[in-house]
DNA sequence: CATTCAATCTGGTGATTGTTAGATTGAATC
DNA sequence: GATTCAATCTAACAATCACCAGATTGAATG
């Protein structure tokens, strides 16, 4: 890197954060993240990548300044350096999604259904939620519910699901987020939920693309 | 690129945007194609490379669907594919502000005088420029200006400024603006201003940033 | 002190990238 | 048709990167 601080120099900086944006992993890494602190060993199982290559890619992204760590004992977790972190991973897939036919073309082929899709606007949704019309439910694992979640929502994580129906009132619709539109968990659920009787359907958002979006987000701020 | 619909083929093609933005030459196109469409010769001149290597670094942008392009006889114009591109270079310009030293400390030795920045916020600036208390001058190529612009700004590039100086009133507070916080031109248009006896200072938005701000554009259409 | 285990570091390999320079395309013009 | 010139294509090089596998660090635990 240019030592001068001349023009390019400023670019260069820039370009530091495009890299770290570069690699699939890094993404994918920075997406779970987004869902709130990590140890590199939950990061590697949920990325289902060697931990010692998801440790390299922390270190690129620790380096770009996106990410943090704190350690606790034997553990070092790994935290979004601010809120600005995720709204740049939305704005990067939006912009993705927006020009690459391709990415669109795969997201669609990923809902199950058309009509397992709620197509209610999140304002309209968030009233619902409050009104007790509709049961959102949160089926991302009980730590990331925790780290911040959708007002209203319940925690349900999808390998509890099976076992925890008997929570949900029968009559009830469901409405299941996860951790975003590139996530299945909601898809899975909506199917199970369905599969055993249930009015269910999923929103592509998660706790970023809400907060993104200007709408508030609850925390449980168990210390 | 993987070719099953599976769950790192999503995370690959928000990838490929993420590598356009990976090279400090490539935000600099981008930059500038923020400012307007432009032949790569243009291009080529204004980012001070090799045509040829500009060429490459477009056909890059072109492949990620950042830019698009348009003939026009000998000529190939290039422009941004939306103006949410120009929206996400704002976001990554900010998030590495944000969080990288290096690069605030940078733009900070970039002004030449602290005065010389004129800290009042864009919608008081508008006004104060709607009613004509401070001139605001647009100091890039008149090319760029045509292409869009701050409302109630004059166009006065900077190669012609100094024998245009007549143009303005003597006792007017002038604010000059250019590309954005990585652009130069306003330093030295407020450096020359200054010289010559006029009361002048410098904003650091360009068009992108006054336009993610959800201000307004100007632009004159004279096809 | 030895063991355990999360996490990082190191060296190595194949693939990709940025840059340069020469050759080529393709639309306009003489 | 020959020429001009913007733009792209091609080949080649060094540099960098993603990934893998073995070795090492460092905090906790027995």
């Amino acid at each position: 890197m240019t030592i001068n601080p001349n023009k390019s120099y400023l670019y260069e900086h820039v370009a530091r954060i495009g890299k770290s944006l570069s690699s699939p992993k890094r993404l994918e890494l920075l997406e779970l993240l987004a869902q709130g602190e990590k140890t590199v060993e939950t990061l590697s199982t949920q990325a289902d990548i060697d931990m010692r290559l998801a440790s390299a890619h922390l270190k690129a992204l620790r380096e770009a300044r996106l990410v943090e760590t704190r350690r606790d004992g034997k553990y070092i977790h790994y935290r979004l350096s601010g809120p600005d972190v995720a709204q740049l991973w939305v704005t990067l897939r939006e912009t993705a999604e927006e020009h690459l036919v391709e990415l669109r073309l795969a997201l669609a082929q990923m809902v199950s259904a058309p009509d397992c899709l709620c197509t209610e606007d999140r304002e309209s949704l968030l009233l619902k939620a409050q009104q007790g019309d509709v049961v959102v439910i949160d089926v991302r694992p009980a730590a990331e519910f925790n780290a911040g979640h959708l007002p209203f929502a319940r925690s349900m994580p999808l390998d509890e699901l099976e076992q925890r129906l008997a929570d949900l009132p029968a009559d009830s619709h469901v409405v299941a987020y996860c951790r975003g539109p590139f996530c299945v968990m909601s898809d899975e659920a909506v199917k199970l939920l369905r599969d055993k009787g249930f009015s269910a359907q999923k929103i592509t958002d998660g706790v970023c693309e809400w907060a993104a979006s200007g709408l508030p987000i609850e925390m449980d701020n168990l210390k």
